[in-house]
DNA sequence: CGTAGCTTTGAAGATTTTCAACCTTAGTGG
DNA sequence: CCACTAAGGTTGAAAATCTTCAAAGCTACG
């Protein structure tokens, strides 16, 4: 097994191109934005020191400063109930912005979680709030970017509220696939960062009814699953399975 | 059975007074914008004539041209998968706003329609966004607005995943109540202005289970419902079915 | 006053969860 | 380098929850 599956398979520059105005590492900018107003954007920009697996970005209850952008490995933010077991509000994957839901009450209401070394930018939201009042595209991007989040968790809603175990575990693979892609990753082939119990706390499930469905959609000839390393071997049959409901094609907040 | 069970207990003044700076009739406005502000605000909004039951305020790949929000009346928001049965995204009540999800595609991804004879206003976002660019704290009341809905989504999230069908009928009967009563109507009689079906497509559950767990309330002597019409007896135990999760208890965006 | 549309109720069925056990793998320390 | 261990993953069987199907009751409205 390879250890580098989820490694570009399109170099940096076609990324770069695709996005319009990209920079500032692998955080991609809004589009819209003239070379100045980059600049001004990636002066604000706050680089982390690396955060190991099992880090937290920030806790529930935390004040609010920033808003951060995935830039390398990957992301998990849940909220728990009383009762302590977790439900996953989503997984952030490079170029994914996270943090957004904190705007309202100025502090976080949900956790943070890195699932592996991974590398973020913060954005510290009272600049951003200020250079947007400068620059009109930016503001507007920032509106879309929240207005994206929200369409996102509406087809969550759907998924959550009509869908079938089988019809939920096809649209989270299809649309981690479809999020692989759009970066220059193979959309076939990839490696989970997030285990059996967190896809099942993401999807409303338990841990044995997703065990069982990996089993079964092996059996099925859909994909190949050993533990965290997904092959897809029928991607038409999985689309087919989710573009029965409109789906889950949305990935976080991004700039671009 | 008295037809204005929802009418107002206290005075619409000390609604105006509880929210601050409030006037544009049953539209609260944003704190933190002085007198002229609110006057620029006022200028920008487009009263519309009342809307029937049934009919659609915006529909499922309309242009996005506005945001709402419910003067008095209902409005359901709702997205259809292609297998027809739709998929309830919210429930908006007066002094609540809707259309937020529509700002980053630039077109509306669910239709809303009038559950009864419905007033809104709207606000046509272009402008708001040009306003909100003199005004920061209007700017900053929008980015609230918009934190504010994935808030609620993402508490929708943790009830459609981790709630028993009971849990979602108490958790949701509890946010109505409260959103009345921060309102000044009555938090324990109301009038349900949304069917058994779709109180069922909001929670992800099938009519029959929610008209049985309606039964099953009355019984356990929480509340009396008459189809449309609610009265509930035991708050506190409501309450404690509910909060055994976070709950259900933010409304939609509002501007106060 | 009749009818259409909601609501309720019962019974059977399906899906998913829970409980319990066992298997596999990666990481650890001898 | 190997054995051990803990954590994660899988599997089966039983149980719970919820849905579906079918039918009947109610009520609002023309």
């Amino acid at each position: 097994m390879t250890a580098d599956t989820n490694a570009p398979v399109v170099n940096l520059d076609s990324i770069k191109q695709a996005c319009g105005t990209c920079s500032l590492g692998a955080l991609c900018l809004p589009m819209g934005l003239d070379e100045k107003d980059v600049d001004e954007l990636g002066r604000i920009v706050k680089r982390n020191r690396p955060l190991h697996r099992g880090d937290h970005l920030f806790r529930m209850g935390d004040p609010f400063h920033s808003i951060f952008v995935v830039k390398s490995g990957s992301v998990k933010s849940y909220s728990s109930a009383q009762d302590g077991d977790e439900q996953v509000v989503g997984f952030h994957l490079p170029g994914e912005m996270l943090g957004l839901d904190a705007i309202d009450r100025g502090m976080h209401s949900c956790s943070a979680i890195s699932m592996e070394t991974t590398a973020v930018c913060e954005l510290p939201f009272d600049r951003l709030e200020e250079l947007s009042r400068r620059l009109p595209s930016l503001q507007h991007q920032i509106f879309r970017l929240l207005s994206k989040e929200i369409n996102r968790e509406e087809e969550m809603l759907l998924v959550l509220g009509k869908k079938s175990a089988e019809e939920r575990l096809a649209a989270f693979l299809f649309s981690l696939s479809l999020r692989y892609k759009r970066r220059g990753y193979s959309d076939r082939e990839f490696n989970l960062s997030m285990s059996r119990q967190e896809i099942g706390n993401y999807l409303g499930l338990a841990v044995e009814t997703v065990s069982r469905l990996f089993t079964r959609f092996h059996e099925e000839g859909l994909l190949e699953a050993q533990r965290k390393h997904v092959h897809i071997l029928d991607m038409e049959r999985l689309e087919g399975m989710v573009s029965a409901c409109s789906s889950m094609v949305n990935d976080h907040a991004r700039m671009c």
